[in-house]
DNA sequence: TGTTTTCTTGATTGATGAGTCAATAAACTT
DNA sequence: AAGTTTATTGACTCATCAATCAAGAAAACA
């Protein structure tokens, strides 16, 4: 039944799949064998695309910013004005998309993944590094030159909030985060 | 060569092992092996003390989660007046010791254990708890009622700083963390 | 039509690793 | 001294898994 141009089909669905295994195992310790019978094909075909279990992961990481960045630029173009800019930053990274096990598990996991792949902490290291200046951008014109000070600290503060929603355990708040997050900003900007 | 009443000083040094070999592979992929000869044992003795491999991660857990505790208390120990207590609690959350590469992993590590091991889940929230009840603590006789509020963000602002720091690659430097975190604290407590 | 490329898998390889067990020996007990 | 408990390991079992390979079958090409 070989069709041809089955390529980037196959790439997506091992991607996906192997994002709803992080997440439903917890863990990386998945098999190359487990993801590629959720995405419906033999592992071996797994292997033919993606030369090893490394690689799948990372692409699957990949997508995981991808997904991200998304979200945010979706939010930001909805948004007029620096406050609302800022404030639809903040939602989108505490949209339920980001609380989704999976991707919970994800995170979590490329956390680890980057304390050894270089490139996995490279990834991360460009997920900040947009994080930072998409705030930076909005905040400039409300806070001048300390803009580069808040944002690192609100950049900072969305991650210790998303980490703690996420560990607490129960089902996360997404809602209320992004509130304690906002409520942060607040006091920070009224004093300026 | 048999000497009897090895029991406690074996698990202590497996547990040693443990953490130490987590931080050199960056995951939790290390083998009981591994851990039993850098113990200087067979693996075989590790099992006959430990049983399994998950309950030597959860007592490596528990050692690190101790020790952590036992930073704190020391700092607070020094401390007089309630400014003194919060600020003893986030440098020492923030002391060289919680940067040492093997800590790290360790702790990195037991946040993904946790998405898996309820009992690691556990031993996570008893943390957050004691952090924030020792903030409250610290915080209450400044400025009241609102102490609950901020040492909930100031618990999330110590992980969030904390995580970027570690991830950032490159040496961590626990002195400017320690002083990002104090600067939004005194932000927070100028407005009261 | 014949040849090459793409797609696909079952079977296999080779390695690794958690946990068990039988056996040895030293130390305590009676 | 005989028996029990504690310490210790090498050898083994059983399972898993990443990666490879040979081979088949459909499409594209010449």
């Amino acid at each position: 039944m070989p069709k041809v141009g089955m390529e980037p089909i196959r790439k997506a669905a091992l991607v996906k799949a192997t994002i709803t295994e992080i997440g439903r195992v917890g863990s990386l310790d998945v098999t190359v064998s487990q993801i590629a019978k959720r995405a419906g094909m033999s592992s071996a075909l797994a292997h033919h695309y993606f030369g090893s279990k490394e690689q799948i992961f990372l692409a699957a990481m990949r997508h995981i910013l991808t997904l991200y960045g998304a979200e945010i630029r979706g939010a930001l173009a909805a948004a007029d004005g620096p406050g609302a800019r800022v404030e639809a930053i903040v939602r989108a990274s505490f949209a339920s998309g980001s609380f989704r096990r999976e991707v919970i598990g994800a995170w979590l996991n490329f956390y680890v993944l980057a304390q050894t792949l270089p490139e996995a902490m490279r990834l991360l290291g460009i997920y900040q590094g947009r994080l930072h200046s998409n705030l930076v951008h909005a905040l400039r014109p409300m806070i001048g030159d300390r803009a580069e000070q808040l944002a690192r600290g609100l950049g900072a503060m969305i991650d210790g909030v998303y980490l703690r929603e996420v560990l607490k355990g129960g089902t996360p708040d997404g809602a209320a985060a992004a509130a304690m997050v906002l409520d942060y900003l607040d006091r920070e900007l009224e004093g300026a």
